[in-house]
DNA sequence: CGCGAGCTTGACGTTGTTCAACTAGAGTGG
DNA sequence: CCACTCTAGTTGAACAACGTCAAGCTCGCG
C-alpha cells in the first residue's frame, strides 16, 4: 500500500518566530515568568494527568511526548530542540497535562508560566495566531503519524522512523543513536523482537550500517520506498 | 489492557461560542462571506490535497473527516452538527486541504471564506484564543482516538464506537443507524467481516439489539468494560 | 422474476506478538 | 583479576489475532 505520509515522527523543525510578536512589555513579562531547568536522560518533564503549570520549550536535547497507560505507551512525537510543547493543556479549564514528556538525553528546558502565556494569548492576536499555527502544525503531524502507524506494516514503520531521525532530528545521514531497541519499539508501536528482526533485515540488505551506537543510512531511496509501500 | 481513552470518535459536542467574540463589524464581514450549501448523502465537501477556500460549519447532518490513500481511508473524526472543521488548512501557507470531508447523511453546511476568517484571527485576540481552544480540543480528541485504534483489539474498538455514537452523536441509547457494515469497518479500522463477527457476538450476548437500521444499546456498562479492557 | 448490493459464514493464510533460551558486554564486589 | 549479576540484544518456535478469499444468503428494485 502506498502512503504519502512519511517522516511523521516530529514536526519540521524550524526557528520559532512566535515570541517575535510580543511587545517589549510582554517579552519582559514572559522572561520574568520563565525558569530554565536541566533534565537528565530519562527524566520526566511533565506527567500526564497532573496539573500543568508550564508551557515547555526544549532549548537543547531530545524528548518524547507520549500517552501512558497501565501497560503501554504511545509516542505522539519526538521533540528535538526548538520544540514548544504543552499547548493542549491550555484547553482544559484546569490545565491538566494531556500527555507525558520525558527526555531521551540530557536536555535544557525553558518552563514558561502557563497563566502568563494564556493571558498574552487573550490580548495579543498576532501571538495567538502564531500559536494557533503551531498547534495546526502539530495536528497535521499527528494525523500523518496516526495514518502511518495504523496502516503501515513493520518494515515500513521502521524505515519511516529511521528516515525521520535522519531528516528531521539529526539532519545527517550518519548519527549517534540515542535509542535502545525497546525505545525504537515504543516509537514504532511494535515489539522489541520485531524491531530487532527488521533492523537485521535492513543491515543484511545493506540499507543501514550500525557500529556500536552510530547508525549510518546507506540507502535512503530504498528506505523511502519501503516506507511508502507500507 | 485497560485504557482510559474512550468515546474518541468525535469531540464533545457543545454550542460554539467562538462567534460571540466578534464585533458587529466582524460579524457582518463573516456573514457577507459565508454561503450555505446542502449536500446529499455521500457527497464530498472537501477533498484532501485540493485548495481549501473555506472553513466549514456543519449546521445540520453528519459527516466524516478522513485521510485518503490509494487503498484505504482513515477516519479522523465524525463531525455531527455544530462542528467547525477545516482549521488545520490555515497553517499551510497556500491553504491546502489537510483531509477530506464527506457526508454520511444529507447535511447543511456553512462555508466561511478562509481568508476572511484568517484575517479576523490576526486582529481579534479573543477570537483567536477560542479558535486555538477548538484546535486544542481536536488535538486531544485525535490523541485519544490514535491510542484507541492502535492499542485496542477488535471488540474494544467496536464497543468504543457504539458508545461514542450513543453518548456524543445521537445522545440516545437507541438510534437510527446511518452506517453500513463497511462504514463501521472504516470507522474502526478493521475489515467488514470482522465488524460483522463482533457485532454478532454483541447481539448474541445481549449487549445490543438491532432491528433493521435501528440500534439499541442494552448494556452500556458491559460495553464500557469491553472498551476499557481493549 | 432476476439482478445486484450489502450481509453473513467458514476455511485458510499472514502478520506480528509472546515466550523461552541464549549471548555479550558493563558494572560490582571480593 | 576473577566470579557474579544485570541489562540489552538476539534467535527460534509456538501461538493468537485478524485479514482475505470464496461461497451463499437476503432483500429491495427494476
Amino acid at each position: 500500500m502506498t502512503c504519502k505520509f512519511t517522516n511523521t515522527c516530529t514536526i519540521f523543525n524550524k526557528e520559532l518566530s512566535l515570541f517575535d510578536e510580543l511587545t517589549e512589555e510582554e517579552q519582559k513579562l514572559i522572561e520574568e515568568n520563565t525558569v530554565t531547568v536541566t533534565y537528565k536522560k530519562g527524566e520526566t518533564i511533565c506527567k500526564q494527568g497532573s496539573f500543568s503549570s508550564n508551557i515547555m520549550y526544549i532549548k537543547e536535547g531530545l524528548a518524547k511526548v507520549y500517552l501512558e497507560n497501565d501497560t503501554s505507551n504511545l509516542v505522539l512525537k519526538i521533540a528535538p530542540k526548538n520544540s514548544l510543547i504543552g499547548m493542549p493543556s491550555i484547553y482544559e479549564g484546569n490545565n491538566i497535562c494531556v500527555y507525558s514528556v520525558a527526555t531521551y538525553v540530557e536536555s535544557i528546558v525553558n518552563l514558561i508560566d502557563i497563566k502568563v502565556f494564556q493571558q498574552i494569548l487573550q490580548t495579543n492576536a498576532k501571538f495567538a495566531f502564531k500559536a494557533l499555527n503551531i498547534t495546526n502544525e502539530n495536528i497535521i503531524q499527528i494525523y500523518g503519524r496516526f495514518f502511518c502507524l495504523s496502516n503501515k506494516q513493520l518494515h515500513g514503520r521502521v524505515a519511516d522512523i529511521l528516515l525521520c531521525l535522519k531528516d528531521r532530528v539529526y539532519k545527517n545521514h550518519s548519527f549517534d543513536f540515542a535509542f535502545s531497541r525497546s525505545e525504537l519499539a515504543e516509537l514504532t508501536n511494535m515489539s522489541t523482537e520485531s524491531v530487532i528482526r527488521v533492523m537485521k533485515n535492513f543491515k543484511d540488505d545493506g540499507l543501514i550500517l550500525q557500529k556500536d551506537k552510530t547508525i549510518e543510512i546507506l540507502n535512503s531511496d530504498m528506505l523511502n520506498k519501503i516506507s511508502s509501500f507500507g
